[in-house]
DNA sequence: TATCAATATATGAGTTAGCGTATATACAAA
DNA sequence: TTTGTATATACGCTAACTCATATATTGATA
């Protein structure tokens, strides 16, 4: 990963938000993206599998779900650069952290 | 200016390039940017003014030529992103920076 | 096994982005 | 005012991207 690479990776305002949400709440499973940004499943799946592909995040299965979280072995620059984007653009996820925090129904986590 | 925008602006290689050069190089014009990623001028111009309409990057005029910086009222949260990835990684630049130092005739900046 | 909920993928259409070439503009110096 | 150098823009083409819809897959439960 390089920094063209990364930045092609969030160059899409829904992929930039899945990755920002996720760095912030460390761990989500596609509902609950899904009902984050309010887009259609499909979508957030093809970004995902895109943000999986590139070596951005990391998913695992647990039961119906499937959980997406930041990929373990990303290179400190990476964590670094969404954390900086984070911190300062609170604002920016402000609706969709809204979303996900009156969501009801949400999975409970075992893991 | 927003991560998504941020992103998008660099989610291209050239551009990338001439944006962590200038980072790095604080001002840089037109042709020593032509000639450190090897390209053509038009190509360079072109994703130059991308990168100036995105606010960016700033230009000034000397003469004949056209100095581009990063842009002064940049976000920190932006100037201290492209710092990150130019921390850390100086090889993925280490072609381009020797070309520009090995370049004959760079203009003489006198401002 | 049949069904349902969660997630993933395939497809075709529409849009955007990048490219090389050709040309225009701006400034300097003769 | 003509010429040369640096830079910018226009154009037509192609490739890549994103989308919505339809469908497949996977695991849980009846």
């Amino acid at each position: 990963m390089n920094p063209a690479e990364f930045s092609k990776t969030l160059a899409d305002l829904t992929r930039a938000r899945i990755a920002l949400l996720i760095t912030r709440e460390k761990e989500l499973c596609v509902c609950e993206l899904t009902c984050a940004l309010d887009e259609i499943q499909p979508k957030i799946s093809r970004h995902l599998a895109l943000l999986r592909e590139s070596g951005l995040l990391a998913d695992r299965r647990q039961g119906q779900w499937v959980y997406y979280r930041l990929h373990p072995e990303l290179p400190t620059w990476v964590t670094k650069a969404l954390k900086t984007m984070l911190d300062a653009n609170p604002e920016w996820l402000e609706e969709n952290h809204q979303r996900l925090c009156e969501m009801e129904d949400r999975p409970n986590r075992c893991c």
